[in-house]
DNA sequence: GTTGAAATTAGTACGAA
DNA sequence: TTCGTACTAATTTCAAC
């Protein structure tokens, strides 16, 4: 059997434990970098771009998988020949008590692409992939303001997608090799960069949860 | 060399060319799907689950990669072990003569994500992942603020990546058939709510493109 | 962790339905 | 077009170093 079996991935959180099985070196985000961008290189020629041997290519190949760091394998198609041109952002205020049924029902909308919980005014965003506008306001209308949970939508459109980049590392910024991953955010203080004298900060704004969830028990 | 040479991918969006080199059939969907669930399915695998022949299989996968239909393959990888376990949405304002600055601005920056051109009260939505909070922080700071195509930015943290689906289909949603898509935990109390008819059309709201957004398109 | 050889599989080409 | 088969080249596995 040469196929991989992906495992389900897309999963639970971004917020889980962040209990580490595996200690990442720099070889590892190597071999992470280099299937991110061809997720079809065969072990041997994986091993020869890392620098390493096959043996130890294919060990730690598995060890990946195996502990979640690579969570499956994938193909970006183009959506617009595919025949879903349409994206959109669906911001989402939920009611707080209903999270779960939240959850529930949009793991039955299939053309959701990705949905994450925001800090900041509203408590989700939802991407969806359609193949009209049409199809965008039916969704909006007829499926989720028919889910209890959803208090309120805000819909925006997607003019064009810039950048799509499949998956960041932290190679992509540290260009030293031999470090691993920070094993733990820094404090703080250690990373915290002089910010400095010209910043137009003024012109900078955070949204905290705190901020827009107060308003939501009052808002409709 | 068995090697799948991806091609850049990533690049100009998804208002690029609608001309259509493949007519699109049910088999091709079929392939489709199973890449997308499995990038690294061998062709003979492939074949298999589709229900055609090794060398149909083949012709039409290659014909999808040289089609650009297929984009690349990649690897999704757990953030969070990666040791990116931040994640932030930046929704840009730009000024609208800026335009092109802005993108090459953006190009530079390989902690970005995903990066969306979107109508409603902002002008663009920006993805990034870090390790921590404070990279965040310096990032809006000190990366974006100095950018004098952007006139301000409003930062949201997102708590919980909920569902991150590889690539919807079209045959996403004709498919109510039991192994379908969505396989993600839906444990609780889950099956259909009475999808009533009376549309709480009340709480939505459609954001459109706000002033000037049509000097942007010329302009990119 | 590395190399090398054996077994298996993948990728290609060609003819036939 | 698609399928089936044979041929060639590559990969994976497993062994010893």
């Amino acid at each position: 059997m040469t196929e991989t079996s992906s495992n389900s991935g897309s999963g639970g959180g971004a917020t889980g434990r962040i209990g580490i099985g595996l200690e990442l070196d720099a070889t590892h985000l190597k071999i992470l970098e280099v299937l991110r961008d061809n997720g079809r290189v065969s072990v041997s020629a994986l091993a020869e771009r890392v620098g390493i041997s096959r043996a130890n290519a294919y060990t730690r190949f598995e060890a990946l998988r195996a502990d979640g760091v690579i969570r499956r394998f994938t193909a970006e198609i183009d959506h617009q020949r595919a025949g879903l041109g349409i994206v959109a952002l669906i911001f989402v205020t939920v009611r707080q008590q209903m999270w779960p049924q939240f959850r529930a029902q949009l793991a039955q909308m299939p053309e959701v692409e990705y949905c994450a919980i925001t800090t900041g005014q509203h408590d989700a965003m939802i991407q969806v992939r359609m193949a009209d506008v049409a199809e965008v306001h039916a969704m909006v209308t007829e499926r989720l303001a028919n889910i209890p949970a959803v208090k309120a939508t805000e819909t925006v459109f997607i003019l064009d997608e810039v950048l799509r980049r499949p998956y960041v590392l932290p190679s992509d910024r540290e260009r030293d090799r031999g470090r691993g991953v920070p094993r733990r955010p820094a404090p703080s203080a250690s990373s915290e960069p002089e910010q400095g004298q010209g910043l137009p900060l003024g012109k900078m704004r955070f949204v905290g949860a705190a901020e827009g969830r107060a308003a939501l028990r009052d808002a409709t």
